[in-house]
DNA sequence: CTTTATGCAAAGCGTTTGCATACTT
DNA sequence: AAGTATGCAAACGCTTTGCATAAAG
């Protein structure tokens, strides 16, 4: 962590000596760190840093496009009677999901949107497993 | 809500009155509700059940198979300093995620596992955007 | 001197858990 | 009797907020 790159904020904002560090923090810690991580990290270089700052910040650099959030913004679990395997539409105004049925057939933003009628303005394409450590660990779950 | 269809759960399990509620509900509700919801669609046929009852079985219901969550299960928000549009890799045994730079070529479970040594046993695919309604009333987010 | 940023502590919210009770087998 | 399920209330973990102070424009 002897990062001294700068980054740039919108208008009246002001990059300050912890909101740096976050940033830092989040583009040289493997494994896209989580708020708790980052706290830790950015601590060790300025030890007087609340939790607080560190949320308010995360937030603030993934408004102004220099971070990215993953995981569903903030999202509570949702549940799904139909355990086969199949896609969603996730509503970013209200929350709602909605299934997608294309079985087989080939889903991008644009066929999703006719099909739908949502509005589509993304996709997020996820895999999941087991690390290498895990996996050599016999990590379960 | 008058549904009278019967499922059934693996061993020592019971079918009650609650778990069976809570299973309709969560196949009969549109855009795939939350605790919440689940919890205040069951109350209006059986009054007296708990809220506590109600994530007990979901995640019950969830384990043997009957439902399935959406979103990431009960993970923290995580956060990346790379914005492009980029997919990823989740460790389901220690919540790390790693990157995925494939740069236009194609990606599938098989290349996955090839690129990053993870054991890949599933992904997801989801699509945001604004749904019917929240279009309509100009919704935002 | 107005705006933006921070620390601290408290509150908020969704979720989980301990415990005593009740229902099944 | 042993195992399973429930309600209630308290606890929990992550995140947000109010407020007073500090720093930057």
């Amino acid at each position: 962590m002897t990062e001294t790159k700068r980054y740039y904020l919108p208008h009246g904002l002001r990059m300050t000596a912890p909101r740096q560090a976050i940033l830092d923090v989040v583009r040289h810690v493997c494994g896209h760190p989580n708020a708790e991580e980052v706290f830790k990290q950015v601590r060790r270089r300025l030890p007087h840093v609340s939790l607080a700052t560190v949320y308010r910040n995360l937030e603030l650099l993934s408004g102004a496009g220099l971070l990215r959030q993953l995981g569903p913004g903030a999202e509570q679990m949702r549940f799904d009677a139909n355990v086969e395997q199949h896609y969603h539409v996730r509503c970013t105004g209200c929350g709602r999901v909605a299934d997608l049925k294309a079985n087989g057939r080939m889903v991008n933003e644009r066929s999703v949107g006719r099909l739908t009628d949502f509005l589509v303005t993304g996709h997020r394409l996820e895999f999941v497993g087991l690390c290498p450590d895990c996996r050599r660990r016999g990590n379960r779950s």
